[in-house]
This record gives structure tokens, sequence and C-alpha cells, in this order.
RNA sequence: GCCCCCUUGGCUCAAUGGAUAGAGCGACGGCCUCCGGAGCCGUAGAUGUGGGUUCGACUCCUACAGGGGGUACCA
């Protein structure tokens, strides 16, 4: 908390360190019982000429206590200081009352907007589980920067084009019509495969990708319809996981453009004529070629992300440019990049690649193709049975119980994918996804689900003295809430949901473990005998379930009252 | 070949260059006269190898080993 680290720069000051340079060097201690705030003063001693612990003695000697410092104490390096752990309570307390909603959330953001792309699938294919990872990621992302005061724009942009649409126009020849998205991606599964073994019925598949780029009528209104089809069939999982859009665009929209904007550069002789191809050369030569157009005159992925990028930069004037995409597409995203900064656009260095790892099974890359890897629903479907099995069991007469079922079971999907930091493969296993025990999704909505509990059985609105919360636990807890904007800010800056994810954990496991202290000693009860003391611990659970409340819904996990 | 990522208990993961490396699963042992046991308390168990930088290294540099990914006309 600031006043804090002021005062203890204050003191900091009066031994000759400049307040600004201790004020940033405060930390809390791993170590707990240690102190509540240290101040280490190795960055100081090459500026005053003397040794770390003779500063940090020095510092101790110039203290005196204040009405936000209790003791100062040096430990060899170190100055470790008590607070007025009664003030900071109320201090927290007070500032979280306040901000409500915005409660976590600083007010640092720019004036331009962030664009966060993410999910991005290909249209007639159906979700699979490694889709997860990209639209639950983004998703927290762009909740985390909106949460930070950002304005956000959430796009998702589809693989709507080449030669997947035209392989689709070859089954739905051949097999009839698709109505729904199911159907849609059976015929798409089955065309492939026919088309793989048959060269003519491939040679028909890019005839009609070729005709939609030409945009040909009867090819756009079979493609829009297909799209919309399958637009639908993806909606229905988004809505499952809280994964919402602002803006759903597609490839398809550039693919004129692209055209255009690969003949202009070859005019302005920006681009050249490579071993048939176009090619750009990107600003950074070890990244190779940047290949524009093909030898047989289309455009390529590369290219639309090109114009894409321009496109949007036009629209937005972005403050950054997010691509949540698999870590696979590194050195596209490097092209890509690089290759704009070629073209003379300085805000190039405003994308970035926000990459996480892949999905793996068995220690091997699915494989979309051949139907290999696990629908997505498929998952999400047996995490809701499991659920609600366990409901069955220990709460039977629940109300509501499949809409619980429903948000503890996806709840348990995105926080296995949310809880490691993205960039690590993942290494798929049914037990590990669909676990509700320990460290998991279900744990965090229990914690909070307890304490909704206490909060009814005590009433509300709660206004206790924050002063009376001196027992140690109850200190733990208000010093972890105090993280929370702080770790709010690192997730977005470090474009890291994990960060959030650890410490709601982190923050339950506290809050589990104090109310099962009180379940032993009638004394540590947050509905205890006392009338103000009562009050007060009303008064954190309300500030622990705020937190919590606001955390998981950053995350995408639905904040459950009873369960 | 070149480039990027990973390597921490049996397994899965934490750890802003900071003090005694922290959890979950699994194992073993406790705890329901309970404000919700999807839990709580406890025991055992770990930084791939060799150099280096630093007052201080899981963290930074370097070499090596093992694993994964990428390497112009797929996305």
């Amino acid at each position: 908390m600031l006043s804090f680290r002021k005062a203890i720069a204050k003191t900091a000051a009066a031994a000759g360190i400049p307040e600004d340079e201790a004020c940033a060097a405060v930390t809390v201690p791993r170590e707990r019982e240690r102190a509540d705030l240290s101040l280490p003063c190795f960055t100081f001693a090459k500026a005053m000429r003397k040794s770390p612990a003779a500063i940090a003695a020095e510092v101790a000697a110039a203290f005196a206590p204040t009405d936000r410092l209790e003791a100062a104490e040096a430990a060899g390096p170190f100055v470790n200081f008590r607070v007025n752990r009664s003030a900071w309570a109320a201090e927290l307390l007070e500032r979280l009352e306040t901000e409500g909603e915005a409660w976590g959330g600083t007010d640092a953001a720019a004036a331009e907007p962030v664009v966060v792309e993410y999910g991005s699938p290909n249209i007639a294919k159906p979700l699979l589980f490694h889709h997860l990872r990209s639209s639950v990621i983004g998703q927290a992302l762009a909740n985390l920067m909106r949460h930070r005061g950002h304005q956000v724009v959430s796009l998702n942009f589809l693989g709507d084009v080449g030669t997947a649409f035209g392989k689709l126009m070859v089954g739905i020849e051949e097999l009839g019509e698709a109505k729904d998205a199911d159907a849609l991606n059976r015929t798409y599964v089955e065309a492939s495969k026919l088309c793989a073994d048959d060269p003519e019925r491939m040679d028909r598949a890019r005839a009609w990708a070729k005709r939609l780029e030409q945009e040909d009528a009867e090819a756009v209104r079979l493609w829009t319809e297909a799209r919309e089809i399958s637009l639908a069939g993806f909606r229905r999982v988004y809505d499952r996981l809280g994964v919402r859009y602002d803006k759903v665009d597609g490839e398809q929209m550039y693919v004129k453009r692209a055209q255009a904007f690969v003949e202009r550069l070859l005019t302005q002789r920006r681009a050249r004529v490579s071993e048939g191809a176009v090619v750009l050369d990107p600003a950074d030569e070890s990244l190779g070629v940047v290949v524009l157009r093909k030898s047989d005159g289309t455009t390529l992925y590369q290219t639309r992300d090109l114009v894409a990028a321009i496109d949007r930069h036009e629209q937005y004037g972005f403050a950054s440019m997010n691509y949540v995409v698999d870590v696979a597409q590194e050195l596209h995203f490097k092209q890509l990049f690089s290759g704009l900064e070629a073209l003379g656009y300085a805000w190039a260095e405003r994308c970035m690649h926000v990459a996480f790892g892949q999905v793996l099974m068995g220690g091997r890359r699915t494989a979309t193709r051949e139907g290999r890897g696990v629908l997505l629903e498929e998952v999400l479907d047996e995490a809701v049975r499991r659920a609600d099995a366990i409901i069955a069991e220990k709460n039977p007469d629940l109300a509501d119980r499949e809409r619980v079922a429903e948000a503890v079971g996806v709840g348990a999907v995105i926080f296995s994918d949310l809880g490691t930091q993205i960039r690590r493969n993942v290494d798929f296993e049914w037990e590990q996804v669909l676990s509700f025990d320990g460290r998991t999704g279900p744990y965090l909505q229990y914690a909070h689900a307890s304490a909704c509990s206490i909060l009814r059985k005590g009433g509300e609105p709660v206004r206790g003295d924050a002063s009376l919360l001196q027992a140690a636990p109850e200190w733990e807890l208000v010093r972890r809430m105090t993280e929370f904007p702080n770790e709010v800010e690192r997730a977005c800056t470090d474009r890291e949901p994990s960060i959030v994810a650890a410490f709601l954990y982190e923050l339950a496991r506290e809050f589990r473990a104090y109310h099962a202290a009180g379940g032993k000693d009638r004394a540590l009860r947050v509905l205890c005998d006392d009338d103000g003391l009562r009050a007060a611990r009303l008064r954190l659970v309300a500030g622990v379930r705020a937190t919590l409340r606001i955390g998981l819904e950053l995350l995408g996990l639905e904040p459950l009252e009873e369960m």
C-alpha cells in the first residue's frame, strides 16, 4: 500500500536515502513472519559508499514510530518493519469498498484502444480441445485489460478462405446440404478424406476456392451460408466459455485488398519477384523473405495479415495489437511485424504476438486432420457430467443444479488452462482437465460459495471496525488482497492470466484455512459471540468475496453463491 | 545446419536477481458435538551438467545434454 511505502521512505530519507528510490525498493518479504514490509539496502550501498548492513542499521536507528509504522529492526542488509496492521486493514477495506466493481483496476489506461485477436478458428471445422487455449487466454486478457481501464476491441479473425471452403463445397455436392454446424463439420471431414485420395475432387475443390476468390455470386452465396452455420456452432461453445467478441472478421474480406496491395508494392518496387513468387524483405534480414503472392497468383495468410494489420491500425489507431496465437506461428508474426517495419509503419512495434504453448496428446502434437484430437464440447460435456454427479452426491437438494453443474464443469476446464504460464505446452489428460480437487477452478468457486454462505448467515450490509482484525490469519488475508491491483496490472503487462489465477488460489487457500480454523475453535469464527468482532470479520469476508468474485469473472469463471 | 521455447520432489506446476525454493496430484498419518469436508492440519520428497557475472542466481551470460516447435509459395 502506497501510504505505507511512503512512510518507510520518510524514515529512509532521514538516513540519507533518496525518498523515491527507497519507496520503490520496499518489498513484501517472502517469509511472511519475518516482517510486514522490508527495505533491502543493497542498491544504496554504492552511492552512499557504505555497506548495506551499515545503511540498514542507520535506517533502523533513525526510525521513530508513526501511526502507520510500529517498529523497525535491522536484520543484516535488510530493515524489517512492522506496520500498524489495524490501520492497513482499515485503509484496504475502505478502498476496496469504495472502488466496488472496479476494485483491482488501475487508472493507467492509454487513450487508444487495445485490440486483442483470439480464437480465430477455421470455418467448417469443429472446435477441438486445442482451440480452448486461444479463446480462453484471449478472453481473459481482454477482460483484464478492460478492467484496468483500457478500451478493448476483442476480435475473432476467422479462417474463412482457401481450399477448406473448396473441399466443403465438394462435400456438399456429393453428400448434400448441411443444415447445422455438426452436419457441416461431418461433411467437411468426409470431403477432406475424399479429396485426399482423388485428384479430380481436389481439382474441383481448388476451382471452388478460385471462384470464391473471384467473388463469383454463387460461390459467395454458399460461402456466406456455410460461414453463418459454422459461426452459430462456434457461438454455442463461446457462450459456455464466456467468450465474447466485439467484432468477427475473416480473411476473406481481405483477399481483394491483399491482391491490390501486392500490385501496389510491385509497382513501387518495394516488393520483388523471386522464383515466380512475389516477396518482401523484412527489416530484420535474418528472418528470410516474406512471400506475399504464390507463383500461382494467389495470396497467403501472411499477405492478408499484413493488410488486416494496416486496416486495423487505420480503424482503431491501437495502443497495442495483440495476436493470441499458438507459439508455432512465432516466425510468421516476426516476419509480419518486421515486414510492416520494412514498409515504414512505425506502429509495427505496437504489435505483439502473445504466444502460447501447444496442446499435446501423449507427448505429440494433436493432428487436426484425421480426426485425432478431442472435441472441445465433448470435454466440456464430460466435465459438466462429473460436476453434476458430485452435486448429486454432496448437495442433492441444490436449487438450479443444472446451471451450477455447468459453471463448475466449465470452470474446471477453463482454470486448468489458465492456471499455468501460457508459454508452456500442455499435455492433454482427461483426469487433469476434469479434476475438481486441489488447485482447480471449483476450489476457487467453492471458496467463494463459502464466503457467500457466511455472509448470508451473518447478514449484510457489513460496516465493522477493521481495527479489530488482529488475528494473524486475518492480517494474511488483508495483506494478500492488497496485492490484487498489482497482480492485475502484472497480468496485463506480461500478458499472463496465470498471475491472477495464482493470486486467487493463494487467497482462496488462506481463506479456506481461516474458515476451517473457525470450525475447531469457536473464538476464531467469523460468526463469533462478540458483536463488534463479528461485524469486523464479516466485513473482511465481504472483501474476500468481492475479490474472488471479480477475479473469477476476469478469468471467465462464474462465481457461484452455492454449489 | 540455423532460430525459438522448455528442463525444479514419483507426476503436474509456482517462485519482481533478495533472506529458510512454495503448492497441487499421488503416498503416509491425523481432523466432521462441522460459520459448507469439492475441505483443513501434519510427514517424506526437488532447481539437468560444467563454467561465468553478482554482495546475492531457479532466475542473467556461456558451453553441453535431453525434450518440443519452426525453418519462402499451408494456416
